[in-house]
Formats: C-alpha cells, sequence, structure tokens
DNA sequence: GTCCAGGGCCGTT
DNA sequence: AACGGCCATGGA
C-alpha cells in the first residue's frame, strides 16, 4: 500500500495533466519524417540543459533556417557558426561541442543510422551515451525514453524536488529515484504501454513543477495538495 | 536589477 | 560521495 506512492502519484497527474504527447514535437512530423524527428529530439534534449525550452526554440528554428539540423550538417557546419545558431540556447560554446560529438559518434559508429543506434542493447547504449563528453544520466535518459522510445523513467530537478516535498521514499539521488520509479512502474505496465506512462508521467512532473511545484512553491490549487507533507512547512 | 530554467564537468574536500 | 564554481541566454 505505502510503496506504491509512485503509482497513485501517476495517477493523480494524468488525472490532471492528459495525453501530454512529449517529446514536444509536432506528433505527424514525427511520424512522417521519423528519422529527422528523433534527431531534432537528440539535439534538444542537449540544447536544454539547465535552459528554458523557449530558448532552445530559438537554436532549432535557427538551425532549421540554414537546413543545419542534421547529423552531417552539423559535423560539416564551421564551429564558429553553428555557436552563433545555437547562441539562443545559452551555453553555446560547450553546447556546440556537445551537438557535434554525439553526431561524430553517430556517424562514425553507426553510418548515421539512428535506427542502427536505436537498434542497441539498451544498457550497453546508455553506458555508451554516458561515455560522451557532456552527456549526462537525464540527457542520455530523454534521448533514449523520447528519441529512441526505449522504457527509461526520466529524472530531473523537478522529479527531485518533488520527490523531496512530497515526500516519497528515496535517497534524492539520481540512480535511486530512477531504480524507485521504474520498479514501481513496471509491476503494473509492461511493454508499450509502460514506455508511454514514463512519457506521460515525466511530462506531467515538468508541467506540475512549472505551474505550482516551484522553487518557490505555489500550493494553492496543487493537485497534489492532499497527498504532500510540504505546504504545512511554509510560513 | 534579480532570479531562474527539463545539466554536466571539473576540481576540492 | 558531496559540494562549489563555471558555463550564458532570455523571459518573468
Amino acid at each position: 500500500m505505502n510503496d506504491n506512492k509512485c503509482i497513485e502519484l501517476y495517477n493523480l497527474l494524468s488525472k490532471k495533466y492528459k495525453d501530454l504527447n512529449w517529446w514536444p514535437v509536432d506528433p505527424k512530423y514525427h511520424e512522417k519524417n521519423k528519422t529527422d524527428s528523433r534527431f531534432e529530439i537528440i539535439i534538444g534534449a542537449i540544447l536544454t540543459q539547465n535552459t528554458a525550452w523557449s530558448n532552445v526554440e530559438k537554436a532549432l528554428e535557427n538551425l532549421k533556417e540554414k537546413n543545419k539540423l542534421g547529423i552531417k550538417s552539423i559535423i560539416q557546419s564551421e564551429t564558429e557558426e553553428l555557436r552563433e545558431m545555437i547562441r539562443p540556447s545559452g551555453f553555446f560554446n560547450q553546447k556546440a561541442d556537445r551537438l557535434k560529438t554525439i553526431s561524430i559518434h553517430i556517424a562514425e559508429e553507426y553510418n548515421q543510422d539512428l535506427d542502427n543506434f536505436f537498434n542497441k542493447d539498451l544498457r550497453e547504449l546508455r553506458t555508451e551515451l554516458l561515455s560522451l563528453n557532456g552527456i549526462g544520466p537525464e540527457t542520455a535518459d530523454s534521448i533514449l525514453l523520447y528519441a529512441g522510445e526505449k522504457p527509461v523513467f526520466v529524472v530531473d530537478a523537478y522529479t527531485k524536488r518533488l520527490c523531496q516535498r512530497l515526500p516519497i521514499n528515496v535517497k534524492i539521488e539520481y540512480n535511486a529515484i530512477q531504480k524507485h520509479f521504474e520498479e514501481e512502474l513496471s509491476k503494473k505496465y509492461s511493454g508499450q504501454e509502460l514506455i508511454q506512462t514514463y512519457n506521460q508521467f515525466h511530462a506531467s512532473i515538468v508541467i506540475l513543477a512549472k505551474d505550482f511545484c516551484r522553487k518557490k512553491p505555489v500550493c494553492k490549487g496543487c493537485p497534489l495538495f492532499e497527498k504532500c507533507s510540504y505546504h504545512y512547512k511554509l510560513f
């Protein structure tokens, strides 16, 4: 009963936030141009590191405008030009290097073929992503879940904050939280449904954190108000 | 003007 | 293992 807090959390959140359909790309575009769309998600995952999505959108627009949003284009682009195109997303010097690093990796090891890339064994692929400079756990897992459609629960700063405030009885550390959520959720869901659950869950946590569970929390009206003990501590 | 955003790396303790 | 400094832009 008590170990089921994440299922309860998921049910509450998905009732409030329905069919979010993340990652934010046009679903029709995703279906029609799967390869391009997947690559765009990979690039977006890197560009959004500690950065507001609205800024990432500007960077992606710049890349699309100049027809540079592709593996080959990024590898061949001049570093200085790449930096300018992604400037709005912030940290643009390191991010330009990171975009090149992963593009070169996919080109050299997988002949630029994302199907080939994502067909690799999940654990091996995750380790491989983490070995690349600039790809940490959240970026790797976002790529695996949203671009690769793999059953991976993404943990971010919002998820940690939420676990801390509710609280959910886990050590506030990336791997511990991920393990806990994956164990609980995979008891109930499997296959495509599990993937969809991870997708929807992470997306709804992000929205919740923007609407209510901000750094400076807005507890009034929060869908988790009854379940959360944090607001009792407020003033 | 201040704060903060869907992190990650590197050096220090 | 945990923590601090650093990287940078744009919107609230």
